[in-house]
DNA sequence: GTTCTTACA
DNA sequence: TGTAAGCA
């Protein structure tokens, strides 16, 4: 059945390193947040899943639309990332562009994340950008670096 | 050589 | 978050 393919953990934090851009640093301070619970070898060695580095995808592209940690933890308590709707959700209206353009362009990184994902993701995104009306970035608001 | 934990700028 | 130390 889709969907239903083995996760096995089979790559070492080096290899997620590669798979996502983001350095072992991060991967382990969300794991610390409780965002992630990887495998551990018999040496203690963190072993990730094809979905581990999905989500972790999902963690980086939400950052970059302006979603917190906290509010990312609170999705990963049950079924963490779940759908495209729920990942765009996660980001402000107003950054929604951001978030947009980081799956439309992202190369490497999405080689491993499922293209038709990808495209559900933008075009829920669209949806919600039309839906929400054009809001605009209010001058002076305060801004969210990585 | 790679990863791990702890700790500090 | 980055980086360094000291291990496994």
């Amino acid at each position: 059945m889709a969907g239903m393919e083995k996760e096995r953990p089979i790559y070492p934090i080096g290899m997620v390193q590669e798979l996502t851009g983001l350095t072992g640093r991060q991967i382990r301070y969300y794991e610390q947040r409780g965002l992630l619970k990887p495998a551990r070898s018999g040496g203690g060695r963190r072993l990730y899943t094809p979905r581990d580095v999905r989500i972790l995808l999902e963690i980086k592209a939400a950052l970059a639309g302006g979603a917190s940690l906290d509010a990312l933890r609170t999705r990963a308590g049950r079924q963490f990332p779940a759908s495209a709707t729920e990942t765009a959700s996660l980001a402000q209206p107003r950054d929604l562009e951001v978030v947009r353009n980081y799956f439309q362009e992202t190369r490497g990184p999405t080689s491993v994340y499922p293209i038709d994902h990808r495209e559900q993701l933008i075009e829920t995104i669209d949806e919600l950008r039309l839906k929400g009306g054009a809001r605009r970035v209010r001058r002076g608001e305060k801004e969210r670096g990585p």
